[in-house]
DNA sequence: GCAATAGTGTCTATGAGACAATATAGA
DNA sequence: TCTATATTGTCTCATAGACACTATTGC
């Protein structure tokens, strides 16, 4: 009698489609905004005409790992080499891609606005970028990218409380008055000026970088990461007494 | 001149292969433990005999999506139907399936050790719990698990620091001695009892479920969780002090 | 000196940690 | 009453938040 086989030890069932898709957002006009590409009208392929966040399938011959596959998707869109990237999640089923069954790994992406070239990919009508709120409020994008763009927020905001993930939406060198502003912006309210510089300098992640030229008053402190390749986590939150 | 079509949107370029894999954890003698499977070794599959995360390739005729995949694994190991149950990454890349370019979706589940009857599968030639430190320290795993299991003790320890999540470990009702002797078990240090029951309370997502049957001395009082499908959130960490 | 922004000092309520005290059961 | 465990109370100190104050520039 034949040893019984599942069917998925075969070498051949059916695979679902891999893809990687990044959310990149940066600090532009005083606003968190994202990057969002425009999916081309005259395909076959699905969501034409609808904005989406940058992303696409696996290749594997191209890509080596997950992250070299974010990291192409993001060089081929901002022309950005190395930002601040990291996982956000995955997601999957039968029917979020109407091609069939699909599961995509997504990524976040933190860059300062200036280092960004936008590229006008073969496969994207058009890329801008999106106020954070207004692309979740708007007309609905691709897929479920909404879905994917709304844990990307959250995570940002709620990660914002305890670590200096905001350094990375700068270039440097920052003044801690402007790292400051970049925190009010991603976190919606203001912050006690006295309790933030305290805070990023018990944490004692930033490096000085002489004093900046400024147009007039007195001239603030530059500051550099001493790290970039991580970001910094905080004992405590900024949130107000009563609240979490 | 035809349009040039870039191999990925062609409908038959390679696939990876996805698969899900559960890390299941437990207390059990005073310990945290973790499920581990021993992979077939009369097969051609890759790494026979290896212990494993329970955990394979994603059906799509089965599975509706990620999470349902991961309940059936779940499901066919340990018969256990609805512990909780979070994602915790996912991991690709050329290599790390020898049988090609591959991406795992890794979820981790907490649940009562008496819930659990294990499963001898028909893929699997043994099942058992293993410490989860011995397990990490021990002969390696088989493919990327010990990345992927380091990464889920790391967030659990992490996570108990300021979550409820001990509480799902425990079956019900429990007492507040039994879950501050969960939350030590995790930790792997003490944790000071009037603080605990004050932090507990003041959480509010207990309710009282009776004074349970003891052997002798004044008889604890026994819990339920108010809501079992979502951990509660701590303002703050048990950290000593000096300590992040 | 004045305006404007950068940076520092000070006061206080809160709340966590440490540990002491009380409560309730069986023997 | 004694012992063992459960549960509550108290004291103290660090710190986050609020806000006032000083510093340094250009005009």
């Amino acid at each position: 009698m034949a040893p019984k086989v599942p069917r998925q030890q075969q070498p051949d069932f059916p695979r679902p489609y891999t893809t990687v898709d990044v959310v990149i957002f940066t600090v532009l006009d005083e606003a968190l905004k994202v990057l969002l590409v425009q999916r081309p009208l005259d395909t076959s392929d699905p969501y034409p005409g609808r904005w989406a966040l940058p992303g696409g399938f696996v290749d594997i011959e191209r890509d080596a790992d997950l992250l070299a596959c974010a990291r192409r998707k993001l060089l081929e869109k901002t022309a950005v080499r190395s930002p601040y990237l990291e996982q956000l999640g995955s997601w999957g089923s039968a029917t979020r891609d109407p091609r069939g069954w699909s599961s995509t790994h997504a990524y976040f992406a933190l860059m300062p606005a200036q280092d960004v070239q936008l590229a006008k990919g073969a496969n994207a009508a058009d890329v801008a970028w999106f106020e954070a709120d207004a692309a979740l409020a708007g007309p609905s994008l691709a897929f479920d990218h909404a879905q994917i763009l709304k844990a990307a927020v959250d995570r940002l905001r709620g990660k914002v409380e305890y670590t200096s993930l905001p350094a990375f939406l700068l270039a440097e060198p920052f003044t801690l008055p402007q790292l400051q502003k970049t925190y009010e912006i991603v976190l919606g309210r203001p912050v006690d000026k006295s309790g933030f510089r305290t805070r990023m300098m018990a944490a004692d992640f930033l490096e000085e970088a002489g004093v900046v030229e400024s147009a007039s008053h007195r001239p603030p402190m530059g500051y550099r990461l001493k790290d970039r390749s991580m970001p910094v986590f905080f004992p405590r939150t900024f949130s107000p007494r009563g609240e979490p």
